[in-house]
DNA sequence: AATGTTTACGGAGGCCGTAAGCATG
DNA sequence: CATGCTTACGGCCTCCGTAAACATT
């Protein structure tokens, strides 16, 4: 059995049952992959591929566990290489950070900042995409951790890190009758106008709806949009009012927007870091996670993934 | 990176960083091992072991966390071997037990021989030791699982899974003066003569310290054998009365001792089975524990491996 | 016919074992 | 001087890449 091995029966996987694919991905030949694999097959006494004459057209039942060993053998293969860096080449590396809009663009630039000058020579990267697609991202190994509000909860291999909470506030154009109540804010206010708000896997939508379902108002929601600057875009052009994070709102770039807390009509929503259990972290990613959410120390953070339970 | 590189790097810690019993361990040559270790510390960037000139005398601080990331390996390429034999060979293969004397003893055989008739061509093991070793013996993937009552819950690495309660009783020769007493057994009339009872670490003798110690009466504990089957024998040499499991008594073996229930004097002990969370159970394992223990299906054992507190 | 897998074969690299060299206690 | 690690060297194995045959859609 030799780690190579294990790494086409992984690559064919995740290529689709493909070994033409895997073998470019691997920047190798197609028959030695096919070869390693029938020795492992042979060796381990079981077919992990199902084949339909010459062509793979399924994982099998004992492959399947196969491909979950062999990824983990895999992981913790890079973990040695990790080891190697960390203690030769302390400040050099890369992190990659899977995230969402909201947090790229309002949460993380502050620590990404203080990261830079504290660490020039790590590579730093960051990776958008949709709640579950950041969580399969750092599942993969392709991100050290993400920074999302929703869906880290829902993948097992993920420890998830509570970093800050928040909540909501409403945007307007400037002179919009929202702007100038003569009452705190209602969610019947807000429903008065057109809405636009967030995607539904973003940020805290679900918060957004439980409110409206609970007090039992209609909104009218006109524009769901991935990112805030697209929904601000639209308020300023007066499609509706907006329900941003608060932490969007920037008074001195949004000049013809006006501002109104809503922080008391949402539950508030928690924004988290998830880090795969079995993962093996730099020091500098500690140092990173620090940056941005002060009280997860190293400390914290080892023992969030070390089981969480025990010890 | 190679497997047998890995294997190399842990066999030499395990030897007492002696590289030329490692070598003869693994049947190979004393300076292949040496240079596959240097090749993989070029590689790693690190030196896994310090050398004092030309010997190796210790493990440095990134190695010994390669040494935990290289053991995890090596135990999940095992685990890929099992797969393998588990659907190839279902009925076949080793199942080693670790245990106590007085589990081997009193509690396993009925198990075993339901064992050994359903699965005639699984070759079956036990070893036996202190609870301490046992524990260690699977730690170290030398054994599948432990049963024992001590010790399991102070090693991380092992799940603990309940099988039964149980608890103590009294041996003395025939006519000896506590088998006739006119009122239910107490620590006193136990007191009031020599003690035959396990050793410290062995069979819940921790709680028949504390029972003792609680009432503050002295106990003149005058042997602390390991097995029961030597404190009967000394029982029965007159040497004292014998504080022993209920369960090890045997009315038909037994028949120059008397027996006195005392389940009311001491707290009962639990024995339990210890597994490797990251182990890989052959069915035939799963059935053993289930023969031995029935509340123990296979879904109580996974769930109590995999983590046990989320899902 | 195109895509995709297996078989066949040759070359290069690397792993292992033997033997000799060299520190250390 | 004995133990123990390293360096040196040669053989063999094996892994990989090319080329061609074969299967499937």
């Amino acid at each position: 059995m030799k780690l190579q091995q294990l790494r086409y029966l992984v690559e064919v996987a995740k290529q689709g049952l493909n070994v033409s694919e895997a073998a470019e991905k691997l920047h190798t030949s197609q028959p030695g992959i096919s070869k390693q694999i029938r020795l492992l097959e042979d060796e381990l006494g079981i077919q992990v591929f199902i084949r339909n004459g010459k062509r793979v057209v399924a994982v099998s039942e004992p492959g399947q566990q196969v491909l979950d060993i062999a990824g983990r053998i895999l992981r913790e293969a890079q973990n040695l290489k990790r080891v190697g860096d960390e203690f030769a080449r302390e400040e050099e590396g890369e992190l990659t950070i899977a995230t969402t809009h909201t947090q790229a663009r309002y949460a993380l630039p502050t620590a990404v900042q203080a990261f830079l000058k504290r660490y020039p020579k790590v590579s730093l990267r960051i990776k958008q995409g949709n709640p579950i697609q950041i969580c399969e991202m750092v599942v993969a190994g392709e991100a050290d951790f993400a920074v999302a509000t929703e869906s880290i909860d829902q993948f097992s291999e993920l420890t998830a890190l509570d970093c800050y909470q928040w909540n909501r506030s409403v945007v307007a154009p400037l002179g919009h009758p929202i702007l100038s109540l003569d009452h705190p804010l209602t969610l019947a206010d807000i429903a008065a106008w057109p809405i636009v708000t967030y995607d539904y896997a973003f940020a805290g939508r679900n918060n957004i709806n439980r409110a409206f379902e609970l007090s039992g108002i209609e909104p009218n929601i006109v524009l769901t949009a991935i990112d805030t600057d697209v929904i601000k875009t639209y308020v300023g052009l007066g499609l509706g009012v907006g329900i941003i994070a608060t932490m969007a709102f920037e008074p001195e770039r949004d000049t013809q927007l006006g501002f109104v807390h809503a922080e008391h009509l949402f539950l508030p929503s928690t924004t988290r870091i998830g880090i795969r259990r079995d993962a093996y972290l730099r020091g500098f990613a500690y140092h990173f996670i620090e940056l941005f959410a002060p009280h997860l120390t190293r400390q914290v953070v080892d023992r969030s993934m070390r089981g969480g339970d025990d010890e």
